[in-house]
DNA sequence: GTATTTGCAAATCGTTTGCGGCTTG
DNA sequence: CAAGCCGCAAACGATTTGCAAATAC
């Protein structure tokens, strides 16, 4: 019953797009490599597209300070959950695991009576490329 | 040289009301209490004083999944750095520290030779008073 | 008295949605 | 052909900003 989603041109150009790249981009920032790119692709497909892939759980989701959503792919590479080591300046990432961070996670949780416990887990830098 | 900030009638409500209770409310929604409160203040005005006192380290900020600002009053009391155990309900939190998992992200950062390293760290789940 | 603060309305900005036309299966 | 896409333009919702009137020091 669930719908079917379709190969279209457009779909396959933005997972290009951001399998290309180790890094967190915005969907702005994605709609204007494609288009520099020379591909016609209309902003909100861009949006759709990335809003699909994160459903799917083929990329990852991560707010910039002032609101915006970035987006990285993280296909099966990343099957479970995982945290990143992201660089601030360019937004180069890479995933991380860390299970005594989770267990900790887990634990504090259960510890203050709290069901359904989740936790988000993001460090920040600056890569050794952007010292420069 | 630097500007003083004054003591007007709308800082201090502003300020009163976060400190009110220990959960993470939006600007929206505290200018929502106030005026329900009776306070005649402007929405602009909520705003400004919210990002000054996060300025000031007063309150902290955090981003609900769908972008929007949230603010707990956060003062002296936790002086340094901590994290937070947020209730996704109802919005209470109560400060955690963990100086094992500072340790852990410093390290982290650092054996990938990135700089000024930083982190977030917030753990989620349904209070135990919510969860009914 | 004078610099700061307010509040309203208008302006931003990222993101979502309506919809006629185009594609895919 | 029918069910999904596309892209553009209009709609949205949170936050910001311009500006004249009100207020603190």
């Amino acid at each position: 019953m669930t719908a079917q989603r379709r190969a279209t041109t457009q779909r396959t150009l933005v997972q290009a797009a951001l399998t290309g790249q180790d890094r967190f981009r915005t969907a702005q920032d994605l709609f204007a490599e494609l288009r520099a790119a020379g591909h016609p692709v209309g902003l909100s497909t861009v949006y759709r597209h990335l809003q699909a892939l994160a459903d799917e759980h083929l990329a990852d989701v991560v707010r910039t300070g002032d609101g915006e959503a970035a987006y990285r792919y993280c296909g099966a590479a990343a099957g479970g959950h995982h945290h990143h080591l992201i660089c601030r300046r360019c937004g180069y990432a890479q995933l991380i695991r860390a299970s005594s961070v989770e267990r900790w996670a887990q634990r504090v949780g259960q510890e203050h009576g709290y069901r359904d416990v989740d936790h988000t887990v993001e460090i920040f830098g600056v890569c050794a490329r952007c010292t420069g």
